[in-house]
DNA sequence: TATTATTACGTTATAATATTGCAATAGGAG
DNA sequence: CTCCTATTGCAATATTATAACGTAATAATA
């Protein structure tokens, strides 16, 4: 676990290990600022969800909590998911009723995700341009958007050079 | 059921008596020339999708169905709502777990809701702009994106007017 | 028409996902 | 220490969705 490897994220090439130690010290820096509790089972779920840049679901996740010594009936991974989402450190793909640690923590943003539908693997990028075509035209109904999620669903380069045609 | 009045549809007013009945011929229409089984079960879900702009979950469905005298194991709704799905006629909600009759039937479409979290009133629009800066950067990375969905969260104007502030 | 294949339906059961309620406990603020 | 609040432990339950399998209806073929 957390091996040094690199892997594909954003489908991109880069040092995971480093990735994941960068996500988590800023993850602990950032409750310890705004007087957050990253407790144990916060910590790990996190931990896990950074491991690789795939979705889990809480189930799953669950599954690794008790392989870790956690607890494990349901609300202790939906409500780490819970503070860990609420607070920006991770994201819910609604798509695959998973979860996905947040790449871009601490910036204020509407994420998309690209959701390989072969390895799931998810790469969040933010969307900015498009939010705001968004936003006007939303506004010419009066309608208030307060929050925009982007999922798009396809293949990621090494899936597809793998696929069965 | 299936009023004359006039309710607000993509946060608009319009008569949407004609938008229903027009939405059902259309149906008819492309189930006949494309040899689809419009089957009782499918019209009615469509028929309640159609009733308003929110979205429906399929629970919800399936009382509805029961109410009208169909079977109500959740196959019976769950199959409906498959074929309207796969035929364009509906959307699924992810966020919602729910499911809305397309207002844009027939034209190749990434869809984007706007959805009030008051009401829960669904709005449908396209999304051409946002969609092609998605594709330059998805391709960037080498990701081929087959399908994007948008789901923007709000208030639309009337919730707006009676939210507590 | 008879034969075969396909599609849709009825039904039961169960899987997968998520939440509620309440008692017990741990940490901080005063 | 004591009060207060956030968190945890635990049991039950709610909600959403699918699997499996036989039957009926329809379509395609002969
Ligand atoms: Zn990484
Ligand atoms: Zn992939
Ligand atoms: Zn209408
Ligand atoms: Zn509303």
């Amino acid at each position: 676990m957390y091996k040094t490897k690199t892997i594909s994220i954003a489908f991109k090439q880069h040092n995971h290990n480093a990735c994941w130690g960068n996500a988590m010290q800023a993850a602990q820096e950032y409750c310890d600022k705004h007087k957050l509790k990253f407790t144990p089972a916060r910590r790990k779920v996190l931990e896990l969800l950074l491991s690789e840049h795939r979705a889990l679901g809480a189930y799953k996740i669950l599954d690794l909590l008790r392989e870790a010594g956690f607890k494990s009936q349901p609300p202790v991974a939906y409500r780490a998911l819970e503070f860990l989402v609420e607070n920006g450190f991770a994201h819910k793909i609604e798509r695959l009723n998973a979860f996905v640690a947040c790449t871009l923590h601490g910036t204020e943003h509407s994420p998309t995700f690209m959701i390989c539908r072969q390895c799931e693997n998810v790469a969040e990028t933010y969307s900015p341009a498009s939010n705001l075509n968004l936003s006007e035209s939303a506004e010419a109904s009066g309608f208030k958007i307060e929050q925009t999620i982007i999922e798009a669903r396809g293949v990621c380069n090494s899936c597809a050079k793998t696929e069965i045609l």
